[in-house]
DNA sequence: GTCTATACCTGGATAGAC
DNA sequence: GTCTATCCAGGTATAGAC
């Protein structure tokens, strides 16, 4: 009811903490510092941090798969719509510059805690797998649309670690450029299967 | 004189227990526990969590000169030396799928953690960087050894992130694959530019 | 050089008043 | 729903005996 907005707040703000400061290294204190509530208040809304990380993945996941369905929306094909996710890299440029890539950093520092909730940050992972593995599917590569997904994933990845460390614009584009290639030859080869 | 061998074996296990489970979550008593000497004791050798770190980091980049040392002294070609680089994400597989990227955590998580000694981690990523742009120089690439060093290592850093998230053995031979043809492209193309 | 003991602080979590 | 007060565990760091 009324107290859905207080709980979105806090759901908000430990979103960006996490994602800029770390999970470890953001406090109940922190979160309710920056929500500017006390930190009783807190236990109200979430009874442990875990609860919190809960919600904070489960606000990710549920942005991440708007994010791909109008990606999906905006373009018909495939080939558009990897390169959207290709794209997004200089789209969020100056985030992963600063942060790295969300999803990337959660999961490397649930994995070195030994979180509980480790596979459930990895399946931000694999809601971005799985819709990579359908538009490679309709571009004809039903045999290695998985491998051709996991690929632009360790794209993204390899990016987003390296621009996060030398903070290089150009390096991104680059490596962006050299990404959209790979995909028009793919596209290319797609072209070509029917005439064989 | 005869207390480096405290010493050292405290940078050693340091140095693990860091890769294992993150800077922040390696406390004082972790890396006392592990050596077998009191909390009090650790204090002679090490006044701060920070000098154990910045130790940790001198050590790391001792031990990567001599790797790279030891890659260029193997082969003298540098397409070989290039490929031992590309292969070590198979070499170290099992640490990699285990803890992710040493050098790779670690500056990502010193760049959350907003640390001193962000730089000196950075450090790590450089020693890589030059020593490929030295290698691709030897290639005759003088004009973008670089981008391809950098692209060398954004690989490695993404199959390493992947291959943490996912512990995926096949994903990471099938991308080494894919960068060691790659490789042979430009060892293709070094050997036509002198009959340009 | 190594130990025990301890001071001090931060962070997660609870109790109970309002 | 929100607050203050408080407890407790764990972590950094120091003092001082051996």
């Amino acid at each position: 009811m009324a107290d859905i907005t207080t709980r979105e707040r806090i759901i908000a703000e430990a979103d960006r903490l996490i994602y800029e400061n770390g999970y470890e290294h953001t406090s109940f204190a922190d979160i309710a510092d920056a929500v500017g509530i006390s930190r009783g208040n807190f236990y109200y809304h979430f009874k442990s941090k875990d609860e919190i990380l809960d919600a904070v993945i489960g606000k990710r996941m549920m942005s991440t798969e708007q994010m791909l369905n109008a990606w999906a929306a905006q373009s018909s094909h495939p080939a558009e719509r990897i390169r959207s996710f290709i794209l997004m890299v200089v789209t969020n440029q100056a985030k992963i510059m600063r942060h790295g890539c969300p999803v990337g950093t959660l999961c490397s520092e649930l994995a070195k805690l030994g979180h509980a909730a480790q596979p459930q940050s990895n399946q931000l992972f694999s809601l971005f797998r799985t819709w990579l593995h359908q538009q490679f599917v309709l571009l004809g590569r039903e045999a290695d649309a998985d491998a051709l997904a996991m690929h632009a994933l360790a794209f993204s990845q390899g990016v987003a670690v390296l621009a996060h460390a030398f903070n290089d614009e150009q390096f991104v584009a680059r490596e962006v450029e050299r990404m959209c290639a790979w995909l028009d030859g793919i596209v290319a080869d797609a072209a070509q299967v029917p005439a064989i």
